[in-house]
DNA sequence: AGAGTGTTTGACAACATAGTCAAACAATAA
DNA sequence: TTATTGTTTGACTATGTTGTCAAACACTCT
C-alpha cells in the first residue's frame, strides 16, 4: 500500500460545509475505502480537515460514527431506485434501468464500495436489505424482477432467470466503480473523461444485454 | 460488523499442512476479507491455528507477510489464464472463457477479493499488471482481446469495443464472488448448492452475452 | 544419554489508536 | 461589558497491536 493512486487527495475539508457534514462525508469515503477495522479516526479527521477529538464530540465513538453513516447510506441506496415505467417495451425499461443504475453508482460510489467491503467481511446486511426489498409488494426492486418475468412470459424476450439477469446487469454496472483505478489505467477514455466513458459503457452494456454479440445473420438453436 | 455470516468459521488451521503454508493461506483469507490495515495479526494467527509470534518467526513483519502473499497471488492469477483456442467459432471461445474464468475465481476467490480491496484502497497494482499483460505479445489476455477484434472484423459478431466487452464479462464473473453473502441470501440454489448455481450462472451469462435478450422474431436497427 | 538443530511458547517492550477532559475560543444575548 | 452557549484544541489515559526475546520444546544424529 506504499504507492497509491491519488484518489481525490484534496481532502473533503476544503468544502465549506458544517463540521458534522464534513465528518460524515469524510467517514463515508474512508470507511468505504478501508472498511470499519481498516479505517483510522485520524485518517477520517484528516480527510475532513478537522482535529480528531471533534469526531468524538459529534459522534461519540468510532462504532457510532460507523453506524450513523451506514444508516443514511442504506436509506439513500434503497431510495435511489426508480420504479420501472409500466407498460413500455422491455428494451426501454432495460435501457432506463442501466442508465439510471450507472448514474446512481456514479453519484454514490462510496456507498457501493461500502457495501462491497461489508460483503467481503461477511456481513449479511446488504442481503437482508435486498431480500426485504424484493419481498415488498410494489418496491422498485421487485417491480424490475416482475417486468423481466412478464417480458419472458409474453415472449418479448428470450427465457431467462430474472435474478441471474439482475445480477449480471448490476455486476456490470457496479464492478467498474469498485475497480476504478484499474479501469482508468486500462482505458484511456476512462482516464481522460470519465463521464464520457460511462456514456459509452451504458450504450455498450445495453447493446450486449439486449441484442447479444451474435450477428443477426448467424442463426442458432 | 457485529453479526457476520460464518464464512468457513472452521479455521484453516485444521488442515495438517506445515506451519508456513497454514500461515500463508490464513493470511490470504484475512487480508482479502479485511485489507492490509484492517487485518490483525492475531486474527491471522487464529485462522491458522497457531501462536502469533510464529508469524514473525516465518515472515518477520506484517508488511513482509503481506508482500509474500501478494507476490504469489499475482503470479498465480496471471498464470490461471488459458490462451483462447485458435481458429474455432467465437462463440466457443467465449464459452470457454466464461467457464474458465468462473472456475478460476471459484478456486481463487480470496485472490479476487484481494484485488478488489487493493483497488478500493486506490492501489494501481492490478492496473499495472493487466496493462503489462495486455501489452505483451502472445499473452492470453491480449489474445482474448485480439480474438474479439478479429470476430468483429470478420463480421462473426456485432461491432463491439473489445475492452468494454471484457470488462462486462469479467464483472459478471467476479462480482458475485465479491458479494457472496448477498448472492447466497438472494438465491436459494446459491445457498444450497453453490457449484450447481455456478453452472447455471455460466450458462446464463453465455446466453445473454452471446444471444442477448431480444427474441429472434423482433427485428431492430 | 547428550549435543545440536529448528520450532514453539509466554512474557515483555515499543508504539499506535481510541477515547476523555479541562481549558481556550468564538459567537451571541443580556 | 459580561454571562452563556456551543465549538475547538492540546494534553492525557487506557487499551490494542506489532514486534522482540530468551527459555522451553521436539527432533535427529552421534
Amino acid at each position: 500500500m506504499s504507492t497509491q493512486v491519488n484518489e481525490s487527495q484534496v481532502p473533503t475539508g476544503s468544502d465549506d460545509l458544517d463540521t458534522e457534514t464534513r465528518i460524515f462525508e469524510a467517514a463515508l469515503k474512508v470507511f468505504a475505502r478501508k472498511g470499519k477495522d481498516g479505517a483510522r479516526l485520524q485518517e477520517i479527521a484528516d480527510e475532513a480537515g478537522i482535529h480528531r477529538p471533534l469526531l468524538h464530540y459529534y459522534f461519540r465513538t468510532k462504532q457510532q460514527l460507523y453506524e450513523a453513516v451506514a444508516e443514511r447510506l442504506f436509506t439513500d441506496f434503497l431510495l435511489s431506485f426508480d420504479a420501472p415505467a409500466e407498460g413500455g417495451r422491455f428494451a426501454d425499461t432495460l435501457k432506463a434501468f442501466i442508465d439510471h443504475y450507472i448514474d446512481s453508482v456514479r453519484e454514490h460510489r462510496h456507498a457501493a464500495m461500502w457495501m462491497v467491503t461489508e460483503n467481503m467481511a461477511g456481513s449479511p446486511i446488504l442481503g437482508e436489505m435486498l431480500a426485504r426489498a424484493f419481498a415488498t409488494e410494489g418496491s422498485p426492486q421487485r417491480a424490475m424482477v416482475e417486468a423481466v418475468e412478464l417480458a419472458v412470459e409474453s415472449g418479448e424476450i428470450r427465457p431467462v432467470d430474472a435474478r441471474q439477469l439482475m445480477l449480471t446487469v448490476v455486476s456490470a454496472c457496479v464492478f467498474p466503480f469498485v475497480t476504478l483505478p484499474t479501469v482508468k489505467m486500462m482505458n484511456p477514455l476512462a482516464a481522460e473523461d470519465f463521464d464520457a466513458y460511462l456514456e459509452e459503457r451504458k450504450a455498450h452494456l445495453f447493446e450486449v444485454v439486449c441484442h447479444g454479440l451474435a450477428s443477426r445473420e448467424v442463426s442458432d438453436a
